[in-house]
DNA sequence: CTTGTAATCCTATTTAGGTAGGATTATATA
DNA sequence: TATATAATCCTACCTAAATAGGATTACAAG
């Protein structure tokens, strides 16, 4: 029996890049003990587009993306603008980079 | 001259779904008093595409996606899940909807 | 009401995504 | 080293995304 060798999670919380979702969405399949086709399965996605999608390819859709990313558990929030116009609202959530 | 009516932001920070991602484009679009048209040749993506984000269909690919956000300077940031299995990683943001 | 303009909608074309299936490579353990 | 299995890579097919261009509709202000 293989081990599965867990990736590390992101050290920052942001997520600007197809890359950052492909490195959390790896580590948290690798975390949770799965390999790539278990989790192809469970999710429901070709075990291809799952590699596309953790390997950083910005080619996956965002429905495909958010169905990884909720069958996963993992959630996304947003930060406004700093300052891009007068009005801008911001939410505070511990600012990492 | 038109008066662009500001759409207002998603009243949570959560996006965990195409149509979150186009709530909070459109209002940060809105707030930066941009039309769909302008914004659409700042981020250089067609106006057809940026509608498509905009009014949640799930088509549209990471790249685009992300590029989008960029341009008008909103930052997304990951959350853990709460308790998936044993060895989960965990980062306490206080959620409950 | 009229006018200017933003948003929506529509169509056609080209390109790329999503997928299945299998082959190949890498690697962890016995 | 041998072996099992996870990960990567490859091909091909079919559907859908992305785009340009224009028509239509909605709407705010004069």
């Amino acid at each position: 029996m293989r081990k599965l060798s867990p990736t590390p999670f992101p050290d920052h919380s942001t997520v600007l890049s197809p890359g950052d979702v492909g490195t959390l969405v790896r580590a948290v399949r690798t975390a949770a003990g799965m390999t790539l086709e278990e989790a192809a399965l469970t999710v429901q996605v070709a075990k291809q587009t799952l590699q596309n999608l953790e390997k950083g390819k910005g080619t996956v859709s965002l429905a495909l993306t958010f169905k990884v990313l909720a069958a996963l558990g993992v959630r996304l929030c947003w930060r406004a603008p700093e300052e891009t116009s007068p009005g801008a609202r911001n939410k505070d959530v511990s600012d990492a980079s």
